[in-house]
DNA sequence: CTTCATTTGTTCGTATGTATC
DNA sequence: CGATACATACGAACAAATGAA
């Protein structure tokens, strides 16, 4: 028979997820908030009973969701539980399966856009009538930049972080940037060029700026759209190009962009 | 100055963090797809040149992102990248500052009526004119399990993820379904009864239903408010309650749910 | 600046549970 | 049933990073 000694290991689930459940548990009911410190794992192992090993990869699969956030030499504390696993997770995904299509990078994008729209009114109501310094800086740079045939990529999370920002939800905040980390992740991985204006991506910036703290909810509809147009239909394009049975008639746009 | 010799871990990475990025590159360059066997964990060792926990803390980094799936006794594969560690991530922290107030949560709900709101062109385009068996039974069992003053979370939950099969964006349906989760897991947990009315909101599920196929992109969207407008109700009532400066008129809702 | 204790990172060896054939 | 291959778990030891004395 087997010796009576040996641990049980529960309910058929493994030691490690177990494990890590405990150690959420332990946070909650310890009442720690993101940044306070959590036991060693010396320390982890005598209250719950398990090897090293077991609480290193439960550790390890906490800090993967940003649950806890571990530093080599230092110790672990609770983490800020971001979007960052979002971004990764998703990010591998846009890059797994270009052999078939863009459709992984598409649906981001479409995804972005659909954010951008449905905050529409909170946006605007955040806005309108305030002048927010930092945001009409980060569009003159954008602006500046673009002229010059440069990217602004920081300037461009910057600003749809800070637009986002007084809304009243962190969570749509995150979303959005986590949708853009992902986006600018994936579509260069993909070996195909930007044939995106620079400058009309900055001055749809700019658009949207301005309609928000004019308050014109129509406006700022429409330049959302147009901020995204120009690389919803290269996407397309793109896609087209895979399954060209379309004719794709010439009434699609009028240029070409440049 | 160093010893060149010393083996480089990189740029101050980790040797784990490398091992799973030298894994994914692996997955990409090895072309694998969700379900395809991935080395086995001695075979990694080899090929990587790390120890065995090393390649074992790695592979639990990716199979918490769901980058890979690992079953006991058989051997790991490419996982599917479901949107698993964002649940997971926004549950906890659901569930983490419940003292503070109800504010993630309330994001939580927010996001999902604003995305709900953002594809509803897309909905209606894919119902409009069609008629879904399975939809409708799901509605009517909604409508059974309300009358008989039962929940049906299975039912909701499928609703919304058969609602948002058709709009061909995964990604979408996803996102949906995931904030479902987040919802229906933090609730509870929250130690805060459902005063909600089954009834009714077995009844908004079928008015959605009915806008998206009659092509009422008004309606869908009348409807999409209508129901989630009692869970927010309530939020905002337990928000308040935390800062009770207001005497709480009693007209605050007809019923009490049964 | 150096020394030292603390804490996490890495490795190895061994034993056990589990799935497939 | 047994045999094999695999993941899981444990424990001990050493390496590396951090911070304080």
């Amino acid at each position: 028979m087997s010796k009576s000694t040996e641990p049980d290991i529960g309910a058929s689930q493994t030691r490690r997820s177990t494990t890590a459940e405990q150690i959420k548990q332990l946070i909650l009911l310890s009442g720690l908030h993101p940044g306070d410190a959590i036991p060693t794992e010396p320390e982890l192992c005598q209250r719950l009973g398990v090897s090293r090993s077991s609480v290193r990869e439960a550790i390890r699969t906490l800090a993967t969701l940003d649950i806890v956030d571990v530093r080599h030499g230092h110790g672990t504390t609770v983490g800020k539980m971001s979007l960052t696993p979002l971004v990764e997770t998703l990010v591998f995904r846009g890059v797994l399966a270009p052999g078939d299509d863009l459709a992984a990078l598409r649906e981001v994008v479409e995804m972005r856009s659909a954010f951008d729209l449905a905050l529409t009114d909170r946006v605007v109501d955040a806005h309108q009538g305030k002048d927010s310094q930092s945001l009409a800086c980060l569009v003159e740079k954008m602006r500046q930049n673009a002229s010059r045939g440069q990217t602004f990529l920081a300037e461009d999370r910057q600003f749809h972080a800070e637009l986002l920002a007084p809304i009243g939800n962190q969570l749509a905040g995150q979303l959005v940037t986590a949708f853009w980390d992902i986006h600018t992740a994936v579509l260069p991985r993909l070996g195909l060029a930007l044939p995106v204006d620079l400058r009309k991506t900055a001055h749809a910036h700019g658009d949207i700026l301005d309609a928000a703290q004019s308050g014109d909810r129509d406006a700022y509809r429409l330049a959302v759209i147009d901020h995204y147009e120009p690389l919803i239909r290269m996407l397309e394009a793109k896609t087209r190009k895979t399954a060209p049975a379309d004719p794709m008639p010439s009434a699609a746009g009028p240029d070409a962009d440049g």
